[in-house]
DNA sequence: GTTTAAATCAAACGTTTGTTTAATTTTGCT
DNA sequence: AGCAAAATTAAACAAACGTTTGATTTAAAC
């Protein structure tokens, strides 16, 4: 991956932000270039277009992302049960810390002509799935893990729940008395909600204890 | 609610169709008139603008939802675990039975501006919060269930959960086996695949066994 | 200092957008 | 049949869209 000038990194913080909010369609050219600071056309020059704009920014975090998966394969001390509550951890942590880039894979996802960006991510969901089901099912197999459990779905739950929480915290916000920390402390408090229920979820349903 | 003429309701119906496939603003009411076989002009003429044919549409839809949570209130007889096991049942096969307007909640309910309709939303999702809370505390304060439960993230998870089946489902096809069904088949496979983890989910974590 | 390439800009390009107009056809009523 | 309201149409509308142009400024190299 090529490097990125200060302003190439503004005009794709800017779009990550806005492509987040207002969605791809919703976001036109002349917003990202007025909110960056820079001329319209500066973002052909860079980029090519506005297609390769979101592309770029799906790159990057998809290459971030990659990292991220393998570096989590290489905890191998670990029993079963403490691999579940690492990745949960990992994962809230880090989809939570880049919570623009999830909400346009939230909406990136749902669109139902194919596009390389739609392969893209179910390609790295399936590597993520790959990541979990082995560590649950070699656990099944030494009787420590329960076998009527549906990997795929729990990936599911995990992911949609995740995804289900970026665009419901505020209302989670008033719900539970946290109204009185900044945004930055809100977020690690967010974090450790989602995680901690996300670990009893699993540990209940694979073990049927807390 | 007012009723619509046949005419009216091919426009609705393909118009929910195609902001489920491409968005909203991915979406031409060019397009719409085309797939629904009526002249441009009609879809101003009968809704007013393209935003209140959304608007239209979420009246619709979400008018069927409030019928059917005060559905649900009635059931008064069964025990706890029972509720909830005939809510999640009731729940997916609701919001899997029309997924096309689900797409279209999960990318409205990202969007940051506020609108009627994100309200409309946060609304009737704080609504079945309302219906299932009451159900897990009371079962709770008579030691039916466990305490430690967060019921809010509980029902983060409901939603996230079959959420994020209706774009994975494909994918989730191809992994289990239920390759040799048709589409309506699958249809029903797929509620009650969802439908069987939630409930052991909830269960789970609720009861501790399954 | 001159030259060359990269960066930046205002302006204009041709489409496509959602909406409206004004004319015409269809419908329902007496 | 005759009339008024509703439905339908093709055409036009201004505005916004993504992109490109061509001129100008900045930067780097020699």
């Amino acid at each position: 991956m090529e490097e990125y000038s200060e302003k190439q990194l503004s005009i794709l913080k800017v779009a990550e932000r806005l492509f987040a909010d207002q969605g791809f369609h919703g976001t036109s050219v002349r917003d990202i270039a007025q909110e960056a600071d820079v001329n319209i056309a500066m973002i052909s020059y860079y980029f090519g277009s506005k297609d390769k704009l979101l592309e770029t920014i799906f790159k990057y975090r998809m290459e971030a992302s990659r990292k991220f998966i393998n570096e989590l394969l290489e905890n191998d001390t670990m029993e079963p049960l403490e691999k579940i509550n690492s990745l949960i951890d990992r994962f809230v942590n880090k989809m939570l810390g880049e919570q623009y880039f999830q909400c346009i894979m939230s909406r990136e996802q749902l669109n139902s002509q194919q596009s390389p960006i739609r392969d893209l991510i179910w390609q790295l969901k399936g590597e993520m799935l790959g990541l979990m089901r082995p560590i649950v099912t070699q656990a099944q197999e030494a009787g420590i893990f329960y076998k009527d459990v549906d990997v795929e779905m729990l990936m599911t739950t995990l992911f949609g729940t995740i995804h289900q929480v970026i665009p419901a915290q505020h209302i989670l916000r008033s719900s539970s008395g946290a109204t009185d920390l900044n945004d930055d402390e809100y977020r690690e408090f967010l974090k450790n909600r989602v995680s901690t229920h996300l670990k009893k979820l699993f540990k209940a349903i694979l073990k049927h204890e807390f």
